[in-house]
Order: structure tokens, then C-alpha cells, then sequence
DNA sequence: ATGCTCTGCTAAATCAGTTTAGCGACCACT
DNA sequence: AGTGGTCGCTAAACTGATTTAGCAGAGCAT
């Protein structure tokens, strides 16, 4: 790679002027004293040679890398993980700083041999992410220099960005109420440990605490709650199959997630009830089949892309600590209408 | 980042010996005539001191950087992305790498960028992904090192990574002839474009392909042949209505894609019609919603994870021109039964 | 005593930049 | 004539590693 590539002096040579000449110039630095022709000889030579840097002998002496460490546990298993990346990459990108990408897998091996990994690559800072949005504790390593907190908080008070969840949860039960949906909204997925353990997640709590207090603001109470083990169609859909078998079926369901919801179509589905003359459905997160669904879902979207995005922001220009909330824009589709009757 | 890091020269300073021998000692170096006792002191120096050697500094004198860069077109806009990044991330710390991640969002701009940045970083080679599989011109100034394309090639014949999309497209068909279907068997996703513009796809040609040979073999041809103007579900949908309006009732679909099958679905749900009794359904990419669908469809997986893996290892340990093929591997799900009657 | 080899180690160059300190020429002023 | 300041530029130090060339001392043979 980068054979033959022409260096700082060749330049200079070329120019007949010195390497502090030329560095300076090409740094664009004030205050030197060089001649507009010694600006000039500089320009043409560099261009002449297609000059370029070679950043690890700048940053040698600067010790800055225009690199940004972008360390999470797992990538793969979320289809979100790409967008969280893509606004990294995006806002790296504007401020001419570039990505350098490891996972830990929630290994503590792998996650040591990471951070030394990127440390060892004197990057300038770590975006410190997790997939699911919870608390936890960043390795002493990191703490040497700039560290921001992605979806996660940390009880060191280190600045963090985290999706806005209990004002979706707001959002949420605010569009149902506005559709005239009071005394029969279900709800699909309360989670014991999903909303008593911060580590596992920050979402499901924020979520139903909003919910709860804007139904709570219009004196309405849910119907039903139904707990699921975990997040995946088929718990929605077996949740969806107990709410049917009661005697008072809901106008419309509120499902923590996405997947939820479309398990709990293909119940509504076998039980012969269209969505949403019979039924409707709101949901969290905007995975990607909420638009692909008959009827098309609403949805509360998680910002990954943005959230990624002031990641970056918060890292290069220093943030304040408290956590910064991103909103999660409701995404309003074919599965909401008044209730029926 | 990484103040007071000791340095090699700290380390030598407290093992009482030059920076010579603490460097021979810690790089494990062959024939040097150090003593055992000099090693024993050096490598207690380092440990006491936490010393972790500057890759910027050594890379500046042995131009090696232990960094591969991953320049892929898009990211974010597919779910397959991130198992194609894990697997090049799963091989590089196997092999003591890290991975520089950029994305050009297919812009002519951004891509000379991200070439520059990369390779300013001194990578030691360039991973070039393409989202879509497809045939692709690589930019020359990254020809200087080793290069290799994941998912795509290229007419330079720099070696490459591909899925084996004609074998998975014979599997499908052998799947469905082995359960005994033959002249019912209709395919969605017929697609000019994609089969015919190799910088599109390469993907729906091989797939073709190797169905029609398959089927061909056993002296089957299809039933129907439907083409979409994209792979998504609402052209599935809109497929399967066509074709169920048709006299002849296939007893097999095979969708060129997972998400075309999604719309399938939902279309024979619609007309009553139940998978796999009436109709058995087979596609290609394994996305996670093939497993959600009820009943779960049978597909063949998109091996993103060890393409990822198979990119890394082409490029460090050097490899043959030819595109290497990864096989897809044939999830059976509950979406495949012998015809009914 | 001299020359030779071997052992155990180090000084200094090198990589490609940035930065500090300062040099010589020219001009103005007393 | 001497002094001081500005202008336009450069030499050399510095960053933290690797690597080349070679030095001092011991042991041995002649």
C-alpha cells in the first residue's frame, strides 16, 4: 500500500524551499512570515507530486489521529447497528475523522483486547456503544481520554446518547387517544426483568413509564397487560392469543416492539380481525418490516442514524453530562384508526 | 487519549539496558546474543510500566499499520450489512487487525475521500465491499497494495469474494423436485435489469440459472415466471395475486428473494390459502424474517459472515484470482411440503 | 604478545512529519 | 556608525519505534 508515495521533503525540494517552509504552508498556519510566491511554489510542487500526509508520522509528533475509536458489543445481531454506524460514519466524515470499527461481543477478553487494540492506534477518542439501550460500566482503560456513552448511560457520568423512550411512550399513547381509543388499549410485552435491571435495558421502563403517564393524564388505564419472555414474534403472537380469549377484546394494542406486533398480526390474522377497522396496532422501534407489513405499521422510530450522528458531535466538540435524548419520530401508518362502534 | 503512556525508552531506562535491546527482547527477535537475564529484565520492565508500544510510531518505520481498511458502498440500508463487518472483524482480531470502516454511499466524492483518508492511515490493504452483489471498477488509486473485492467483482481479475448464488439456486430447485413437484413449480422475481446488468447483479442471473438447470436436468420447466420491478414485498404481493388468478394453481413458489416471499405470504393469506398444504414456498437470502414467518420459510442463507471472514484472510494471507465461491447453505423451514393430491 | 572469533550489548540512523529557535539581509532611526 | 526591528526563511530538535553497524571484552590459538 502506498508505495512510492511523495513526502513532505520531496515537496520542499521541489519547491527549492525548506520542510518547515513547506509544512507550513500546506498546514495553511498564520502568522508566518512566507512570501505569497513561496505559498505558491509549495502548492504547485505538492500538487505536481500528488502529495499527501502520511498521518502516522503527523500524528507521531501531534499525537492526534483523526480517529475515532468505535467500540460495541455486538453489531450483527441487530439490524440497527448499521444505522447507528452509518451516522457515525457520516458525521466522522464532515469533520474529517474516520472510523475505527471493533466489537467485544460482551466478551471481557475480546473487549480488553479491543480497547488496547484501538488505544495502541492513539485514537482520539471512544464512542463506547452497546446495542441495547442500558447501564453499564466502561473499562478503566478508556477513561484517559474523550469517551462517549451510545445507548447506554454509566453511572460515571460520562456524556451519553440515548433515543428519547418515555417521550415515545408518550407519543404512543397520545396518538390512541386522540383517536378516541380509551378503555380498551392492551399492552404487549411488559418484561420483569427487561424493566427492573438497568444493565438489560433502559427502554422497556421509559417506555411503559410514558405511556402510563399520559394515559394517566386523561384518567384512562390499560385494559390489559400481557408479559412476554422476550421481545420475538412469537411471544407476540401468543400474547395477542390470550388477549383474544378474554371476554372484552381491545380497540387497539400498543406492543413494546416491532417484532411483537408482527406476531401479533399473524394472531389477529388466523383469528379473522383486520387491522385496524377491528384493531389497532402501535408500536416501538421502526424495524424495517413495520412498513413492509398489510396494513403498514405505526411506529415510534429508534434514531439510530442521529443518535450515531451526536455521538460523534458530542465526542469532538465535548458535551455536557447529562445524558442527551434523541426523539423518536412517530411514524404514523395504515394500522391506527378511531375505535369501532 | 493515551497520555503518559510509557515509552520503549522508559522501559529500557528501567530494565538498565538501550532501547536497542528492549525493542529486540519485546519483538521476540531471533539470533540477537541477549542474555537470558536481559530478557527477563526487559519483559519485567514492560509489564511494570504497562507499556503497550506506539503503532504510529512503529508503523512509521516498518510501514506496516496491522490496520485493513473496509470501504463498502452502503451499510445501512441492508440488515446483511453488519454479518459482513462481523465476519472481517471476527478474522482480523484473529489475526491481530483492525478495521478501518468507511462507506462512499455510492457518491463519487465521497468515495475519493475515503480512499484518501484510508489510505493516508497507511492501511495494509483495502477490503472493497459492494452491498448488492455485483460486478464493479475499483478506483486505481488503491491498486498500490493488496486489494480484495467482498461480494463483487471486478474485470481487473483482483481476487474476490462472492456467494455461490448458482448453487443455491440449483438447491432451491432440487429441494422442491426432491418432494416431488415437477410441472407446478412458479417463480417470482423475474427481474431484466438485475439479470441482465452484471453492475447491478450478479445475483439474479447465477439464481436463475442454476434453477433452470436443475430443473432442467430433470426435465421440468416452470410453470410461470413473474417478473418484479424490484425485490420487495408489495411486488411479491403483487405477484402471487397473478398468479393465483391463473387457472393452473402452482404448487410451489419459488421467491428470487426472502422479502418477495414475505409478500407472497401475504397475498395466499389473503386468498385463504396455507402454506405449505396448498402451496410450499422456497427463497433465497435468508433475512431474520424468514424465521418469524409462520409457517417459517424455507430459504438458502446469504453467507455474509463468512464472506467477511473469507475477505480478510484472501487479503492478508494472499490469494488465487479466481472469485472464491461461498456455498449457501439451505435452511429447511416448515414452508415446504410434497404437492397436495 | 598478537590476532582471531565470539558474546553481549549499544549508538546512531531512519521513518515523515511538526515545531522551536534563530539566522542573515535589509531598512529606519538616532 | 551603531542599534533595533521586521522580513523571509531554515537548521535542528522532537515524536517513539525499528534496524544497521559496530564496539568492548572474554576466550582461545598461535
Amino acid at each position: 500500500m502506498g508505495r512510492n508515495r511523495a513526502t513532505l521533503a520531496d515537496v520542499a525540494r521541489r519547491a527549492g524551499l525548506s520542510k518547515t517552509a513547506a509544512s507550513m504552508v500546506l498546514n495553511g498556519r498564520e502568522g508566518t512570515r512566507l512570501s505569497a510566491e513561496a505559498h505558491q511554489r509549495v502548492f504547485a510542487a505538492a500538487e505536481e507530486l500528488g502529495y499527501r500526509p502520511n498521518l502516522a508520522a503527523r500524528s507521531l509528533r501531534t499525537r492526534k489521529t483523526a480517529t475515532i475509536a468505535f467500540v460495541s458489543d455486538i453489531v450483527a445481531t441487530t439490524r440497527f447497528a448499521g444505522d447507528l454506524i452509518r451516522g457515525a460514519l457520516d458525521a466522522a466524515r464532515e469533520r474529517d475523522h474516520v472510523l475505527l470499527i471493533t466489537e467485544t461481543q460482551g466478551d471481557a477478553t475480546f473487549e480488553q483486547y479491543a480497547i488496547e487494540a484501538v488505544l495502541d492506534r492513539q485514537v482520539d477518542g471512544v464512542i463506547y456503544a452497546a446495542m441495547a439501550t442500558r447501564r453499564l460500566t466502561v473499562p478503566a482503560a478508556i477513561l484517559g481520554g474523550p469517551v462517549v456513552l451510545l445507548n447506554a448511560t454509566s453511572p460515571d457520568g460520562l456524556p451519553s446518547v440515548l433515543p428519547d423512550d418515555e417521550g415515545a411512550g408518550r407519543c404512543v399513547a397520545a396518538a390512541l387517544l386522540e383517536l378516541g381509543h380509551r378503555d380498551a388499549i392492551a399492552l404487549i410485552g411488559r418484561n420483569r426483568l427487561k424493566e427492573d435491571d438497568p444493565e438489560v435495558s433502559l427502554a422497556a421502563r421509559a417506555r411503559l413509564h410514558g405511556i402510563r403517564q399520559t394515559l394517566g393524564e386523561a384518567d384512562v388505564s390499560l385494559l390489559a397487560e400481557c408479559f412476554c419472555a422476550e421481545w420475538l414474534p412469537e411471544h407476540g403472537y401468543a400474547a395477542m392469543r390470550a388477549l383474544l380469549s378474554k371476554p372484552k377484546r381491545p380497540s387497539a394494542i400498543i406492543c413494546m416492539n416491532d417484532r411483537l406486533a408482527f406476531g401479533a398480526y399473524q394472531a389477529l390474522g388466523e383469528a379473522g380481525l383486520t387491522v385496524p377497522e377491528d384493531i389497532s396496532v402501535i408500536s416501538f422501534d421502526d424495524d424495517p418490516i413495520a412498513a413492509w407489513l398489510r396494513p403498514s405499521l405505526a411506529t415510534t422510530a429508534l434514531p439510530h442514524e442521529q443518535m450515531g450522528r451526536r455521538s460523534v458531535e458530542l465526542l469532538l466538540d465535548g458535551g455536557a453530562a447529562e445524558p442527551s435524548l434523541v426523539a423518536m419520530p412517530l411514524r404514523r401508518r395504515q394500522s391506527l384508526a378511531p375505535p369501532a362502534g
